[in-house]
DNA sequence: ACAAAAGTGTTCGGGATACACCCATGC
DNA sequence: GCATGGGTGTATCCCGAACACTTTTGT
């Protein structure tokens, strides 16, 4: 039973939050305020956990301390606890400024969540930074290993997505079938076929037809649809 | 940013190995050596991660220590660290016997992996107790929350294992393809049609013939049958 | 001869894919 | 009337599922 006393590590959780905007993908970010010397690099929100504090509460807490979202069911998907994780001196150097005990190696929980971006404010200013979106295309470099866990949180997102037929509630109340696939294909970064799209929805009969139409556009309006609840009939 | 100091986690990591023997899944626990008071509960291999040491290296090592079982690929696959996840009294009993800070909650990243039982010892005896393979249909009721850890791990084994065509390597270099069906629903726990099954490794033409058959059986032989490393023609 | 497992084909239905043209509306 | 996206049907292929009888060997 090997062990070793005084040994602390830093228990952390992460939070990757892909955000769909009825077009892109995109990532919740925090810009730090700038500390000087070139150290103003984004990164994704996440904290040290508190003393009997479950993980998924800590996700919850985290998110809401510095992002002021609420209510997003997140997933644990990784944990990352390589002791070289946090190399960078500008990495060291914010752990310096933010942390109590900055030599020990942080062990991080991630998690990810995917949510409809017109939920939620896009700029919820916080004291600690602001958090913002980035489209996922076009993600800077990050602070720690954060790309890294980015990129984890998309393969297994996609993943996730094509298994299960979740995802349908990114959309407002009432939502075109155009939109929908937009939502596929945002998420699974390809394209599909329209008309097997079609078939394919009408067949599970996830969805079901409004007698509204689109309003105030240039061209055809679109038929509205709603999520059917109860896949009977 | 939230914290409070002298907050020291312990970081330990479990492993769930199942077996494959030809017939049945099984899973590898640890029988401690009976310490009185009713205490002889199994549990999986697990211990403490130590400073400096990452989280898989931590998983080899453990399973190496406990059940010395050397090179085998695990994947993390959860880290359970909900704050009251050992609350048995028992559990707190073993943990004053064995850890330096008994009354810190203990974070468990948990791995899983896949093996072949003849591959391995199957008594490895150890300083820690002894190490056995446990049907999967029988397992006991375990330590701590490694009964919780098992069913995860179970599931994620079967949604892994559908998902690609691994486990191929589980089977003595020629096999039948009875064993090979054999392996697949000892894994899914599910029966499969001879004929179908017969059809969908051809397909995928994933095995080649030999040109051997089975000897000493007391009906007809059968085929022997090898890995096909590249899959063209 | 008998026991025990090996080995083998066909049919059916459903889902995935590929593909091209007319329709309704705002300007 | 024209630009813009909306909306529709058919044919093919592949896969999964269901299903029963003959063959080969050891004893």
């Amino acid at each position: 039973m090997s062990q070793q006393i005084e040994f602390a590590p830093n228990i952390s959780v992460d939070c990757v939050i892909f955000g769909f905007d009825g077009e892109n993908l995109n990532v919740l970010l925090i810009e730090e305020k700038d500390i000087g010397q070139g150290m103003l690099r984004k990164r994704l929100p996440g904290d040290l956990i508190l003393r009997g504090e479950g993980l998924d509460a800590a996700a919850d807490r985290v998110l809401w301390e510095l992002a002021s979202l609420k209510n997003v069911t997140m997933k644990q998907f990784h944990t990352f606890g390589e002791p070289d994780r946090v190399n960078d001196p500008k990495d060291k150097k914010w752990l310096e400024l933010y942390r109590k005990n900055p030599d020990e190696r942080v062990i991080t929980v991630a998690y990810y969540a995917l949510v409809k971006m017109a939920d939620f404010s896009p700029n919820p200013a916080s004291f600690a930074g602001e958090a913002l979106w980035q489209d996922i295309q076009e993600v800077p470099e990050l602070a720690f290993d954060h790309n890294e866990i980015v990129e984890v949180a998309l393969w297994k997102l996609q993943r996730h997505f094509e298994l299960n037929k979740s995802g349908y509630e990114l959309l407002p109340p009432k939502f075109t079938l155009n939109q929908l696939q937009q939502l596929h294909e945002a998420i699974t970064q390809e394209e599909l076929d329209k008309r097997n799209f079609r078939k394919k929805v009408v067949r599970e009969k996830l969805v079901e037809a409004t007698e509204e139409k689109q309003e105030g556009v240039l061209h055809k309006p679109a038929r509205l649809y709603r999520i059917k609840k109860s896949k009977q009939d």
